[in-house]
RNA sequence: GGCGGCGUAGCUCAGUUGGUCAGAGCACGCGGCUCAUAUCCGCGCUGUCGCAGGUUCGAGUCCUGCCGCCGCCA
């Protein structure tokens, strides 16, 4: 089959940091593209993540540092992709909408709407706000003139600018989102969606006259504007990716851009639901393309009960828990921990406990008494074949479910197994046989299905934990790299196999670390 | 103003179409094992499932009202 998947972040405004919120969309991302990567293999899986680098709230936070508006982004940007590389996120593209190949993409798709006619021009006056880059009707101010986000003035401004035609589109995209329960997911948002839906809209204006704001991709047809920045950002999604193949050829890149997009996945949080949901499919039929495969909504993530922003003060620094608990930690407690939807609240003090609870006394306790019996009892060697009675359907359990976005469900179903597998010890107590050399072959046999266990779960894990999956494979004696693709298989260990002596994956924390 | 969600053991939460669903994990207590990171295994513990009514043979699970949080739209 030539099923494909583009896996999609949402494109960060890079006028700040990136934070555990923004992190946590890109682990999900992550833990769902290398699980089709398994599924469907490499080549038919591309992963993009990125940062939208125009708009007047970036040329205005480079020149509060009296810094270019690029140089700026050149900073910030180089902070999130750095972020994410530091907690595994293993995007193929990370895409910034600065790059002269997103703008050239940019413009050909500009030149396409216009040809399709659904841009028009013409005058407008309103009161805008500077921060939310939009203009309010006089009804949603609050307190007379401020802007009801920000609380700050709104500036009253008159201007000719270039519209796109949605409400045209509406009917369309409601029905889509009516036919195709999968579309906007979980069903709550796709409800929402629905609604935003109901009432008709108000075309979009997609330009800046350059003499307000100049930062930004110029206007094919008129020189005289930059897109606007939303309108700019979506676009990052197929950019690149589309004309990386074929740099000299728009035809074949915009062929290019119409699969990929059909085959999106796109996470994004719940604040841009409705630019996603109700401007993205419009503007994509305005360009002659298909709509999206997926919308995948996730909810906050709240820091100790309190919503967690840029403004509460109380944002994290995410790469700060790598160094601070080993690799795979945060991963591993954002994914278990929250359901994918809906709100979450993140606190140090639960992921010391899930760390110790799950990590430690779990998974690396596990790990470590396998080893250490194969080691005392079979210097490390597998001197039987692992038994075919081991569980089978579990691969499916937790496939399904990463394909549901119940990343937690997936886990449960993970740590289950090493329920079981801690279980199994307990019952056939080989560290007893083994006192008899009699017991030899029967001893064997049980390490040889605990080793087996072992592999498996490090395959399982991969998507999760890739380090740690990584570790695990090395401790079994096994290639990270090719051995990991069949660990779910039937291809287990062999007798004659070595396996090392075990190291303490996840050493128990007593104290809180300072982190 | 319109629409929607949430409120279940000390803590964090699961709970499809109404009938062994009153649950899981953590925490706590007791017992077992000793291969293992004082880890593992077994058993136990606490709840009027926000409040008040209603439908039903039977309701966390449906309906109405109320209280308390929180979203979205306008």
């Amino acid at each position: 089959m030539s099923e494909r998947r583009h896996i999609t972040t949402a494109i960060f405004y890079c006028n700040g940091t990136p934070h555990v919120g923004s992190a946590y969309e890109a682990l999900a991302a992550d833990v769902f593209a290398r699980y089709w990567r398994r599924r469907l293999g490499r080549g038919r899986v591309t992963f993009l993540s990125g940062t939208d680098e125009h708009g007047d709230k970036i040329r205005r936070a480079a020149l509060a540092e009296d810094l270019a508006p690029k140089v700026y982004t050149d900073r910030m940007s180089a902070l999130f992709r750095e972020a994410w590389q530091g907690l595994g996120v293993s995007f193929d593209y990370f895409v910034r909408t600065t790059d002269p190949i997103h703008e050239r993409f940019v413009q050909e798709m500009l030149r396409r709407t216009h040809e399709n006619g659904d841009l028009y021009f013409r005058d407008y006056e309103g009161l805008y706000c500077v921060d939310c880059e939009r203009f309010y009707p006089e009804k949603e101010l609050s307190g007379g003139q401020l802007c009801p986000v920000h609380n700050r003035p709104v500036e009253r401004i008159s201007e000719g600018n270039y519209f796109l035609r949605i409400e045209k589109y509406r009917e369309q995209v409601r029905d889509h989102i009516a036919k195709n329960p999968g579309f906007i997911r979980p069903e709550r948002y796709r409800n929402e969606a629905l609604n935003m839906l109901a009432e008709p809209l108000t075309d979009l204006c997609i330009s800046r006259p350059k003499s307000r704001l100049d930062w930004g991709i110029e206007l094919p047809f008129d020189s005289n504007y930059v897109t606007y920045v939303w309108y700019d950002a979506f676009w990052a999604y197929l950019s690149v990716p589309a004309l990386a193949e074929n740099p000299g050829d728009m035809d074949a890149a915009w062929r290019r851009a119409a699969e990929l997009i059909a085959c999106s996945e796109h996470f994004i949080g719940k604040d841009i639901l409705k630019t996603h949901a109700v401007y993205w499919p419009p503007i994509l039929m305005a360009a002659g393309l298909p709509l999206f495969r997926r919308l995948n909504v996730h909810g906050w993530l709240n820091f100790g009960g309190q919503r967690m922003s840029k403004s509460s003060g109380n944002v994290r620094d995410p790469v700060s828990y790598e160094r601070a608990f080993g690799p795979d930690v945060l991963r591993y407690f954002v994914m278990r921990e929250l359901v994918y939807g809906l709100d979450g609240d993140f606190s140090e003090e639960r992921l010391v406990q899930r760390y110790n609870a799950d990590l430690a006394n779990d998974l690396g306790n596990f790990a470590s008494r396998v080893l250490a019996m194969a080691q005392r009892y079979c210097q490390g060697e597998v001197r039987a074949v692992p038994g075919a009675d081991l569980e089978t359907n579990l691969q499916e359990r937790v496939g399904r479910k990463i394909e549901e976005l119940d990343f937690k469900g997936a886990l449960e179903e993970i740590w289950l197994l090493i329920a079981e597998a801690n279980n199994y010890i307990v019952e056939t107590e080989p560290f007893k046989l083994a006192k008899d050399p009699a017991n030899a072959a029967r001893v064997e046999q049980i390490l040889a299905n605990l080793l087996e266990i072992l592999r498996m779960l490090a395959g399982f894990l991969e998507p999760f934990m890739p380090v740690t999956s990584w570790r695990l494979f090395e401790l079994l004696g096994l290639n990270p790299e090719s051995d990991a693709a069949k660990a779910a298989s039937g291809e287990g260990l062999k007798p004659g196999h070595r396996v090392k002596p075990p190291i303490a994956l996840f050493p128990r924390i007593d104290r809180k670390p300072a982190a």
